[in-house]
DNA sequence: GAGTCTTAAACAAACGTTTATATAACAGCC
DNA sequence: GGCTGTTATATAAACGTTTGTTTAAGACTC
């Protein structure tokens, strides 16, 4: 009878397009107001292949939350653990996140906006990786910056001080859209890329 | 019977107590993830009463952001719209605005993480405060900048640069408070302010 | 008695998750 | 080449809760 099943060569792609189809949709109603009949009907999936994949709706966030945080960390850790100038390797870093930001726009959405969330496990989840963030900042942000005789500014301060300054277009950007018009057309990503560049460099000089 | 109704002063105080709850909640679990029950027993109110005032759970939701939105411009008038020289202005804004941010967390919490949530009446509803927010920022501080020499920055993007900054501290707070410990206690409001205005009054000029 | 506030109960709809069953691809074996 | 058991993927249906909202009635103040 007409049970209607994908080939194996589609299926491959199933588990990726839950993925894409959720990031999407947590980002525009949040993570609790997403529902799971939504999701999958959108992303032409079964119900219970959300489970299947990922053990519960609480296990796509964790995998949503694994690839943007593991992404960022990798372009820090590329930018900034190496030789060259203070101001150099900020500038690389500052460029390659926010082109980074504007790839990954929605993922950042729901990186920020499920932050203050109270469940113990998704806060320890993210402090985990926070904590290797804010490692690498002090040692190569930080500590060249005093001696440098630079001013003298916490890693837990910088840290979020750096992402939030460079995050601030894509956050507002839902209501920046309706507000913008009758003022001007939105700058291009490398002008925002510059404007937060310079904007950075002087704060921390 | 013992039907138990609260005298005329109690209740006088029903409708703050819902707010206030709502506030926390929506803060902890996000608008979605909060349900009327859970805000009605924590309130000690009856699960009706939050219709009965705010005619729906997202007219409780706009009640909050205007609250939080009349105050922030509140601010932004009473120290931008004034006499006297830019640096000045703006370092007295900056201050209000931190000490603001910190008395109002929750509601600056559930402003910036229920941004994205693509209900158009939401959005509209905040478009039509930013846009307000964003006026008086261009004529109080990128015009002046200009004339002063300074740069040139649009305030679609000061304005969510600004605001983005000032309020890193709060919105990346219950991670940061899993990453801190090992390293140290967390800065006094007065040290954030100060390392916050510095930074940001380097960055305009 | 009018008006404001409060209550318990009920509503249909949506929620995340689990179940049992079915299909497809591929392995080893004859 | 045909048969079989295994594994991974897919499906529809049902599970018990919980959701936001509405209703009709009661209590209190003035």
């Amino acid at each position: 009878m007409g049970k209607k099943v994908n080939t194996k060569q589609e299926a491959a792609g199933s588990k990726e397009r839950i993925v894409r189809v959720a990031v999407k949709l947590f980002a525009r109603h949040g993570y609790a107001g997403t529902g799971l009949r939504e999701l999958s009907s959108e992303a032409g999936v079964n119900l219970a292949m959300i489970n299947y994949f990922f053990g519960s709706k609480k296990g796509l966030l964790k995998e949503i939350l694994d690839t943007f945080y593991a992404k960022y960390l990798e372009i820090a850790r590329m930018e900034l653990e190496q030789e060259g100038g203070l101001q150099e390797k900020l500038e690389h870093f500052i460029y390659g996140t926010v082109i980074f930001f504007d790839a990954y726009k929605d993922y950042l959405l729901v990186t920020i906006n499920e932050l203050p969330h109270d469940d113990p496990e998704i806060i320890e989840h993210k402090a985990s990786w926070a904590q290797m963030m804010i490692a690498i900042m002090e040692k190569e942000i930080c500590r060249p910056l005093v001696a440098e005789g630079g001013r003298v500014i916490s890693p837990t301060v910088l840290g979020p001080l750096l992402t939030a300054t460079m995050a601030s277009r894509f956050l507002f950007a839902p209501v920046m859209d309706r507000v913008r018009p009758e003022n001007c057309p939105m700058e291009s990503l490398e002008e925002y890329a510059e404007t937060i560049s310079i904007s950075l460099l002087k704060m921390i000089s």
